[in-house]
DNA sequence: CGATATCTTGAGGAATCTCAATACTAGTGG
DNA sequence: CCACTAGTATTGAGATTCCTCAAGATATCG
């Protein structure tokens, strides 16, 4: 399925709006996700400090971001392209914690070491925050705390959900419910509801909602047969019968 | 299993230490778990802001400290008992997605209704914040955020713990490691190592790990059989092989 | 000491996993 | 431009874990 061939469909077009802020430096005046992002809600002189302390990347398909374990050095905002979190067991099952998408935020830690693994699906852009300038920033942007502390709760929040579903829904409800969260999350950022782009592998996507890849495969198969989801090109799904993947992603 | 006769051990004996802290009303300065929870790291007169809105309150068993949908009017921290967090789907499928004990902070939410119900172990004592107080001491005491920053964090961490627990574990391996969660947590708030007490029901401990009550009746008898726990009086359980129990909740 | 809830144990069944083979798909090189 | 290759996805058959339903044992509380 598209594994590079993927889009940054958020740098296909010119930098919008506030493309020219006064006294910020690029790359965060032309930064297309900023009002999706925590940036989103600084003020400009605020931004320009963190503007200060940041640096850009690029990385490509199943390259490493950091892996468990490592010392936290920094903290990233996703500005293209998808991110997906794990965990591992020494046996080498694996648990996907997240996946991420512009705008959101990572690593907020804890303790001073990760506690997950990030890797890139497909090519990713991000924009980098050493950890040490980063905190000092917190004083100086108080913003910025609540701003941290605003994107702990949404995550806890989801990560409640994604315990009801690892813990009590069948595999057809959590393969509805996974499907209607790309779409949520794809509108969020601005995207088009339909279809529903998938860029990850049916692998990540049956280790993000504890299944195999059989299963997963075998589940998608059979909504496509009752004509609730279609397939298209480019790892595209089209949400055909919206009403019944709801229904579904409740259990009922 | 001990269901009401559940101690509330942190309150058996005299208030300690910091008896008499000046400027600081009670019950803050009473307080026997204050060095354990969010209030733990605050100067004398910020605890004094804190408690001049705070009150306390005790519930008993199975009582209800708020519903999920309920608007979120305020936050709590647990002093005394055993408190468990809990989603349904619609026909009455439950995961427990957290115990809380206490030195917990309860309530922190992104949305302004509570995503999940908060119900109480057997007998709880709770120290109530309103939310709107709350919110105005935040600007106050910037201790107060940096706090609740740190207590989110950990619960990400933990909701992250969770995650591959109920998408990639055994049923074996599920009771090996919350038996091992509930000793550190005992540890931690300044109980004995052993036993491990288990103030829960049968079927919340399945709720929590994604089982039913028989496998996870069934999996505590296996592990009791080959003498890696023992039983005792009182819901208590002997963690015998500890090394057994740790390899067993590693998944090796 | 009896009533009720909780816990344990048993037998059979269902969902999901494992192992294995086949079919795609996308990119590669002739 | 097409066949080839490697990775990924799908499909199939059988095994396994865990669930469901049901009965019996134990504990707790009035």
């Amino acid at each position: 399925m598209a594994k590079d061939g993927a889009e940054l469909p958020e740098f296909r077009f010119a930098p919008r709006l506030h493309a020219g802020i006064p006294g910020v430096a690029p790359p965060c005046a032309a930064c297309s996700i900023r009002d999706m992002s925590i940036c989103g809600a600084l003020e400009t002189d605020e931004l320009a400090k963190l503007a200060a302390v940041a640096t850009t990347s690029n990385i490509s398909g199943d390259q490493t971001i950091f892996q468990e374990g490592d010392p936290a050095e920094a903290l990233f905002n996703v500005t293209g392209g998808t991110v997906k979190l794990h965990k591992l067991l020494p046996d080498g099952r694996r648990q996907i914690t997240g996946f991420l998408f512009p705008g959101d935020f990572l690593g907020i830690a804890a303790a001073d070491i990760y506690a997950y693994t990030a890797e890139a699906v497909g090519p990713v852009k991000l924009c980098r925050f050493p950890r040490g300038r980063f905190e000092r920033l917190l004083e100086d942007i108080p913003h910025l705390e609540r701003q941290l502390l605003s994107v702990a709760s949404n995550e806890l929040a989801q990560a409640q959900d994604q315990m009801l579903l690892l813990g009590r829904k069948s595999a057809k409800e959590k393969i509805a419910s996974f499907l209607l969260l790309l779409e949520r999350r794809q509108v969020q950022r601005g995207g088009e509801a339909a279809p529903v782009a998938v860029p990850m592998s049916r692998a990540d996507i049956a280790d993000y909602l504890g299944l195999t890849t059989e299963t997963v495969s075998r589940t998608i198969t059979q909504l496509k047969t009752v004509h609730t989801i279609r397939l298209l090109a480019g790892g595209k799904i089209e949400l055909v019968d919206h009403d019944a993947l709801e229904d579904l992603a409740e259990g009922m």
